[in-house]
RNA sequence: AGGGCUAUAGCUCAGUUGGUUAGAGCGCUACACUGAUAAUGUAGAGGUCUCCAGUUCAAAUCUGGAUAGCCCUACCA
C-alpha cells in the first residue's frame, strides 16, 4: 500500500526524513559510495561560532548544499569538510566586552594567557546552536571531523605557507614575505593601529569641521625655475590645500598631476598685501579668484578686501613641466633637516592621484601621513622627514609621536597634540584655547604664507572605541608581496567561473589589477602567531615552517644560548613569545610580536584543514583545487581574494574554478536586518513553521542567489502551496488510486511508450525536457531557472494538465492497460520530479521517494533495481533520454491547451457552462500540418471542452477572414525608413491581396515612390474572424463555437448536472469514493428528459445500483439552476 | 569620494541576437469548475519599463549622463 495523507505538514516531514537520515547514516552513505577518485571538490567557508546563525546563513549553505547533492547525484564524491573560524577581532572584541577591558589591560588586569583561554571558550560558544541549525536546515556537512583554525595542525600549515612565502622570491630577489611599515590608520587615544574592520565599523566615518588651509609655498630661483619668473624678484609661490595643516611641518614634497595644466597668476596675499605670483590648477582658478576681478590694479588692494585683483600671467603649464621644481620648506623643524632632505626634498613630484575637484590641484605630501602620499615620494625617492634615528637613518622618527602630539624639536608648537579632541574637554572648554591646526594656520597667515583659512566639512575617520579622530601613522607591518603575483592572478582569475560573472570581472578582477601588497600583520592576541624570529638589531631572522624545525632550533638555541626551554603545547601566544632562538652568528633571536591577519586562516584552509604538507598529501592532491565554492558576495575581498592570493602565490593555480557569491538578504521592505532594527528574521522559526525544503526553495527560486533577497514569509507560503502543495496533493490522488486498484510499480513490466497515450507521452516528452533543462541549468550553477523549470513543469504541465484530463483514467473500470500506464506514467514523473527537486528540496523529495519506492522496495533491492536505493540522495541522476522527447508532440499539445483555453473563453462570455455539450467547435487551418496536429489530440480536446466535434474550415470555404501584420525583422532590414508606412498598408491588406501573395509568392507593394517586392516571409497571417460564429482568438490561432442547442443536448447536460450534484452529495456525506448507493429523484420536468435519455450513465457515474424517481424526496433540495431546485436523495446501500 | 550591482504592474520576478499589443505568479474584483487539491479555469482592474539625451526605420533592450537603493573599497590634499 502507498502511504496515504489527510494533510501536508512539511516540519513534519523534516523530522520524520531527518531521523531517517541519521538513522541510516544517509549523508555519510551517499559520500562513501562514490569513488575517491571522482571525486567534485567543495570548500567549507567556516563560520565563525562565536555568534548566533542568521536566516542569511540559511540562504548560503543552501546554495552550497544544493550544488554538492547535485554533484553527488552525478556520481562524483562529495566530501564536505566543515570547519570553524576561530579567530579574529570580533572574537576578541566580545570577550573584552565581557571581561569589561579594553585591549591596553591586556597583561595588565589580564594576563595574555587567561584572555587567550577566554577567547578559546568563547569561539564556540554557539556551535550547538550552528549544527542544530545545520541539521534543521539540511545542511550536509561533516561536522564530525571539521577544521578548526586555532588547532595547532592548522596553525602550522599556516605557518608552512608562510614560510613557501618567505622563500618565495620575486626576479628582483624580493621575498614575498617582508617586513616593512605602512601608513596605517592610528588611534592616538588608543594607542593603537585600527584595522579595516574597525574603520568601517557603523558610524566610523563622521562628518567633521576643520580647518583647511591653502599654503603658499616659495618657488626657488634656479636655472630650473627660471621660465616661470618674470623678474628675478618675483615672489612666485605655489598654492597647495590641506585639510590637515598639522602635517605641514613634515611636508617634504608637493604632488601635481602630470597631464593636468596650471595657471600662474599674478595677484596679493590677502593676509598681507604683498604682491605675490601663484601657481594652481587652470580648472582651479575660478574657485579663488572672481572673474570681475581680473585685471584689476594689485595696488588697489587693502588688506581685508573681499576682492582680489589678480591676472593671468601664464595660463598653460602642464603639470609634467613644473615637476623637478624646488621650493622652500615652509615650516622647518632645524632638528629634523638634514644634507639629503634638502637635497632630495621639498621638490614637486608627479602623481596620478591628483585632481582638480576641489583644492589647488597640487597636493601637500607629507609621507609618514598619508598613504597615497607615502607611495608617491616613495616613488620619486623623496627621503622622509623627522627626528633622527640613529638605528635606521633613513627611517626618522616622526614629526608627531603616538600619543598624537608634535615632538619638542617641532618649533613653537612641540608637545601640542595635533587634533583638538585629543586634549581633554576642560583644556578645550576654555574660551582661550586654539586648536593645533588653528595655531598653524594662523602663524602661516603672520609669515606670508598662507592664501586662504577656512572651513571644510568633510568625511574623516573616528577610533569606534574613544570616538576621536584617527591619525594615519606610520606602523611596523609584515605584508605578502602580493603586488609581485598581480599579473598572474588577474590571469588565473580570467579561468575561473563566477556567479554572477560580473563580481569575477568587476568586483574582484578590478580589484585585482590594482592590488596592493597584503598588510598581514595584527598587533593582537587571539590569533595564528607570525613564526619569524629576529635579532634585536634586526639584522638576522628566521621564519619557521613546521614545529619540527621549531623543536630543532629551541634545541640549538638551548644549547647556544644555555637555555632550556620547551615548547609549549599550545601554539598561541603568550607561550610562542617565551621561545628564543639563536641566530647563526649566535644572537639570540625574538618573535616578532604581531599575529597574522585571521583572513590568512581562512585562505589557508585548502591546505591547512588537511594539515598538509604533515599528513594527507594524497588527500590533498585529490582535493585541490576546489571546483566549487560559494559566500556572500560582501566575501569578494575576504575569503575569495585570500584562498585566490595564496594558492595563485604558493601554488601557481587557481584555488576554485567555480564560485556563487550570493547576496544579503533584507527585510521585506528591502532594508538591511539588524538587531537594532528588530527585524532580524530567526531562522529556526521560519523552518519550523515553514518547513526546510519551502525556505530553501524560496530562496532560491524567488530571485537569483547572487541578487540581494528581499526576505518575505508570504514568498515561502506561495512556494508551499503552489509547489509542495501541488506535487503532494498529486502523490495523494496516486497513492489513493493505485491502492484501490491495487497497483504497485513493477520495474520489469513498464509498458511501452508507444502503446501509451498521446497525453502519457506528451507528459514524458515534457518531463524529460525539463530533465534535459534542467541538468543544464544546474551544470551552469544556475539553481534559480533550474527551479523555475521545476516549478512551471509541476503545477503547469503534470497537475494542470496530465492530471486533470487523466482523472477518468484513474477512477473509471478496471487495472487494464490503459490504467497502469497512467499509473506508470505519472510514477514516473512523481520519481524524476524527486530526484530532479532533491537539491533544493532534500527532505519532502526523500519523503515523496520513500512513499513511491516503499510497497516495492524489497524486490527493488532483491532484484538490484534503479529503485533499490532507501534515499533518492543515493540514486544516480537521471540521464536526458532524446528519444523520449517528441517536440511535435509537445508542440500539439500546447495547441489542443490554447484551442481549450479559446474555446472556454467563448463559453465564459457567453454563459454556456462547460457540463452542457455543444455541437462543434471551427477551427480555421492554419497550415498543412495542421489538422493531422490537431486531430491528434482531439479527443483532449473534446472532452475538455465538452464538444461533440472538431470541423475545420480552409480558405476554400470562403468563411475566413484574414488578417495581416508586417514581420518588423525582415521587412524591416529591407526597407528602412519606409518601414512605418508599409507596416500600415500591410495591416490593411484585404484577403484578396493576402491570397495573391500567397498563392504567387510575392506582392509588389509602393511607398513614397519606392516598390518593394515582399515575400510571405514578411508578413504575419493570421485568420481573424469567422464573420457569423462566435469567435476567439490569441493572434495566430482562431476558435469558433456553434452555440446552437438541441433538445438532446440539454438533456445530456442537465444529466451532467445532475452527476455533479450527486457527486457533492456523496462527498458531502462523507461517502468512500467505491460505496454503491441508490438515489431518489424528485420528479421534475426540468430533469425528466435527462434522466430517461442518460439513466445508465448517471447511474454509472455516480456508481448508483439504483436510480428512481418520486414525487417526494425526503433529502434536501439541491439547486440545479438559477430556477430549478430538485429533491435529492442519495443512500449507501 | 571611487568601483560594482540593481531599478519593469500594489508585491516578487521573467523579458533571448533591438522588431508586432511588455509577460508570469501573488494580491484584488467577478464568474465558473472540482469524485486529488492549501488547487484550477475565464475575464477585469493594474505599466510614461526611474529620469534625460543620443544611435536607429524601430529602444524595456545599445551608448552617454543623471537620480535612488545596496555592496565593496576608502585620510584622494
Amino acid at each position: 500500500m502507498y502511504r496515504e495523507f489527510k494533510h501536508l505538514h512539511l516540519p513534519s516531514v523534516d523530522a520524520e526524513i531527518r531521523q531517517f537520515w541519521e538513522d541510516e547514516r544517509i549523508f555519510e552513505k551517499s559520500v562513501e559510495q562514490r569513488p575517491t577518485e571522482n571525486s567534485f571538490v567543495f570548500y567549507e567557508g567556516p563560520p565563525s561560532a562565536n555568534g548566533k546563525p542568521g536566516i542569511h546563513h540559511v540562504m548560503a549553505r543552501t546554495v552550497k548544499d544544493l550544488f554538492c547533492r547535485y554533484n553527488t547525484l552525478k556520481g562524483f564524491r562529495v566530501d564536505r569538510k566543515g570547519g570553524w573560524d576561530t579567530h579574529g577581532l570580533p572574537i576578541e572584541l566580545q570577550v573584552e566586552k565581557e571581561l569589561g577591558i579594553t585591549k591596553e589591560d591586556i597583561g595588565k588586569k589580564v594576563t595574555v594567557e587567561e584572555y587567550n583561554q577566554a577567547c578559546r571558550s568563547t569561539v564556540m560558544r554557539y556551535k550547538d546552536l550552528w549544527d542544530d541549525i545545520t541539521r534543521r536546515m539540511g545542511y550536509w556537512v561533516d561536522l564530525d571531523d571539521p577544521y578548526i583554525t586555532f588547532k595547532n595542525e592548522y596553525i602550522e600549515s599556516c605557518w608552512w605557507v608562510l614560510q613557501q612565502l618567505y622563500n618565495k622570491k620575486t626576479t628582483s630577489g624580493e621575498s614575498f614575505l617582508y617586513k616593512g611599515f605602512t601608513i596605517q590608520p592610528y588611534s592616538p587615544a588608543a594607542g593603537t593601529g585600527l584595522s579595516t574592520h574597525e574603520l568601517n565599523m557603523p558610524g566610523c566615518y563622521k562628518e567633521v569641521t576643520d580647518f583647511s588651509t591653502v599654503a603658499m609655498f616659495k618657488v626657488r630661483r634656479e636655472d630650473a625655475s627660471a621660465k616661470f619668473f618674470d623678474a628675478d624678484d618675483e615672489d612666485l609661490r605655489i598654492l597647495a590645500w590641506t585639510t590637515t595643516p598639522w602635517t605641514l611641518p613634515s611636508n617634504v614634497a608637493l604632488t601635481v598631476g602630470p597631464n593636468i595644466e596650471y595657471a600662474k597668476i599674478k595677484t596679493v596675499s590677502p593676509y598681507t598685501g604683498a604682491h605675490v605670483s601663484v601657481i594652481l590648477a587652470k580648472d582651479r582658478v575660478s574657485a579663488y579668484f572672481n572673474a570681475d576681478d581680473e585685471n584689476n590694479v594689485l595696488s588697489t588692494f587693502t588688506v581685508g578686501d573681499k576682492k582680489l585683483p589678480y591676472s593671468v600671467a601664464q595660463s598653460s603649464i602642464k603639470g609634467s613641466e613644473l615637476v623637478g621644481l624646488r621650493y622652500e620648506q615652509l615650516m622647518p623643524t632645524p632638528a629634523a633637516t638634514t644634507p639629503e632632505l634638502e637635497a632630495k626634498g621639498f621638490r614637486v613630484i608627479s602623481g596620478d592621484f591628483v585632481t582638480t575637484e576641489d583644492g589647488t590641484g597640487v597636493v601637500h605630501t607629507a609621507p609618514y601621513f598619508g598613504a597615497d602620499d607615502f607611495r608617491a615620494s616613495k616613488a620619486a625617492g623623496i627621503p622622509f622627514i623627522g627626528i633622527p634615528n640613529p638605528k635606521n637613518p633613513e627611517l626618522p622618527f616622526p614629526l608627531v609621536d603616538k600619543q598624537g602630539k608634535f615632538v619638542e624639536e617641532v618649533p613653537e608648537f612641540g608637545g601640542r597634540y595635533v587634533k583638538a579632541e585629543y586634549y581633554s574637554k576642560e583644556v578645550t572648554s576654555d574660551k582661550e584655547f586654539k586648536p593645533t591646526d588653528l595655531l598653524i594656520s594662523l602663524r602661516l597667515k603672520e609669515d606670508n604664507k598662507a592664501f586662504k583659512i577656512e572651513k571644510y566639512k568633510h568625511n574623516y575617520p573616528h577610533c569606534w572605541r574613544t570616538d576621536k579622530p584617527v591619525l594615519y601613522y606610520p606602523l611596523d607591518s609584515w605584508f605578502i608581496r602580493a603586488s609581485a603575483a598581480r599579473e598572474r592572478m588577474s590571469e588565473l582569475n580570467k579561468t575561473i567561473n563566477w556567479k554572477p560573472a560580473s563580481t569575477g570581472t568587476g568586483r574582484f578582477g578590478q580589484w585585482l589589477d590594482n592590488l596592493q601588497d597584503w598588510n598581514l600583520s595584527r598587533s593582537r592576541y587571539w590569533g595564528v602567531p607570525l613564526p619569524v624570529w629576529r635579532t634585536e638589531d634586526g639584522e638576522e631572522e628566521v621564519c619557521i615552517g613546521s614545529v619540527e624545525s621549531l623543536r630543532s632550533e629551541i634545541t640549538k638555541a638551548n644549547t647556544a644560548l644555555g637555555l632550556s626551554q620547551t615548547l609549549a603545547d599550545d601554539l598561541h601566544r603568550p607561550y610562542i613569545d617565551e621561545v628564543i632562538l639563536v641566530s647563526a652568528s649566535g644572537k639570540p633571536m625574538r618573535r616578532e610580536l604581531d599575529l597574522i591577519d585571521v583572513w590568512f586562516d581562512s585562505g589557508s584552509m585548502p591546505y591547512a584543514q588537511w594539515h598538509y604538507p604533515f599528513e594527507n598529501q594524497e588527500v590533498f592532491k585529490n582535493n585541490f583545487p576546489a571546483n566549487f565554492i560559494a559566500e556572500g558576495v560582501d566575501q569578494t575581498r575576504g575569503w575569495f581574494y585570500t584562498l585566490h592570493a595564496i594558492a595563485a602565490m604558493v601554488f601557481d593555480s587557481v584555488a576554485f574554478k567555480n564560485v556563487v557569491s550570493n547576496g544579503l538578504v533584507l527585510d521585506k521592505e528591502g532594508n538591511k536586518m539588524s538587531k537594532s532594527k528588530g527585524n532580524v528574521v530567526d531562522p529556526f522559526e521560519t523552518i519550523a513553521e515553514y518547513g526546510a525544503d519551502a525556505t530553501r526553495w524560496y530562496m532560491m527560486a524567488n530571485a537569483n542567489p547572487w541578487d540581494n533577497l528581499k526576505f518575505d514569509t508570504g514568498g515561502i507560503i506561495e512556494v508551499r502551496n503552489k509547489l509542495f502543495g501541488t506535487l503532494f496533493n498529486t502523490y495523494n490522488f496516486f497513492a489513493l488510486y493505485a491502492n484501490l486498484d491495487g497497483f504497485k510499480m513493477d520495474e520489469f513490466k513498464v509498458l511501452p511508450y508507444n502503446n501509451r497515450t498521446e497525453l502519457d507521452r506528451w507528459i514524458i516528452s515534457k518531463l524529460y525536457s525539463l530533465v534535459a533543462d534542467y541538468r543544464e541549468a544546474m551544470d551552469d550553477y544556475d539553481v534559480t531557472r533550474a527551479c523555475r523549470a521545476i516549478e512551471e513543469f509541476v503545477d503547469e504541465h503534470l497537475s494542470n494538465w496530465f492530471v486533470r484530463l487523466s482523472r477518468r483514467r484513474f477512477w473509471k473500470g478496471e487495472l487494464n492497460d490503459d490504467k497502469t500506464a497512467a499509473y506508470q506514467t505519472l510514477f514516473e514523473c512523481l520519481m524524476v520530479t524527486s530526484q530532479l527537486m532533491s537539491s533544493v528540496a532534500p527532505f519532502f523529495s526523500d519523503w515523496l521517494y520513500r512513499n513511491l519506492t516503499a510497497p516495492i522496495k524489497d524486490v527493488a533491492k532483491a532484484k538490484n533495481t534503479p529503485l533499490r536505493h532507501d534515499s533518492i540522495h543515493l540514486s544516480d541522476l537521471i540521464v536526458p533520454d532524446a528519444s523520449k522527447i517528441d517536440k511535435d508532440l509537445e508542440k500539439r499539445m500546447a495547441y489542443a491547451q490554447r484551442i481549450c483555453s479559446l474555446a472556454l473563453s467563448i463559453r465564459k462570455k457567453e454563459k454556456l457552462r462547460v457540463r452542457l455539450p455543444l455541437q462543434k467547435i471551427l477551427l480555421p487551418v492554419l497550415d498543412a500540418a495542421f489538422i493531422a496536429e490537431v486531430e491528434g489530440v482531439k479527443d483532449l480536446i473534446l472532452s475538455e471542452i465538452n464538444v461533440k466535434q472538431i470541423e475545420y474550415i480552409t480558405d476554400a470555404t470562403g468563411l475566413l477572414k484574414k488578417g495581416a501584420k508586417a514581420n518588423f525583422k525582415t521587412l524591416g532590414a529591407k526597407l528602412g525608413k519606409d518601414m512605418k508606412d508599409a507596416a500600415a498598408l500591410i495591416a490593411n491588406f484585404s484577403n484578396s491581396d493576402i491570397n495573391e501573395l500567397e498563392q504567387s509568392g510575392w506582392l509588389k507593394i509602393l511607398i513614397h515612390g519606392t516598390e518593394y517586392t515582399i515575400t510571405p516571409e514578411d508578413l504575419v497571417i493570421s485568420t481573424e474572424d469567422l464573420p457569423g460564429w462566435k469567435v476567439a482568438s490569441d493572434g495566430e490561432l482562431t476558435v469558433a463555437l456553434d452555440i446552437h442547442m438541441t433538445p438532446e443536448l440539454l438533456a445530456e447536460g442537465t444529466a451532467r448536472d445532475l452527476v455533479n450534484r450527486i457527486q457533492n452529495i456523496r462527498k458531502d456525506k462523507d461517502f468512500n469514493v467505491t460505496d454503491r448507493v441508490t438515489v431518489t429523484l424528485e420528479r421534475h420536468n426540468a430533469i425528466l428528459a435527462a434522466v430517461e435519455q442518460f439513466h445508465d450513465y448517471i447511474k454509472a457515474e455516480v456508481l448508483a445500483t439504483d436510480l428512481v424517481l418520486a414525487d417526494e424526496v425526503e433529502g434536501e433540495k439541491v439547486e440545479l439552476d438559477d430556477v430549478v431546485k430538485v429533491g435529492i436523495e442519495v443512500s449507501v446501500n
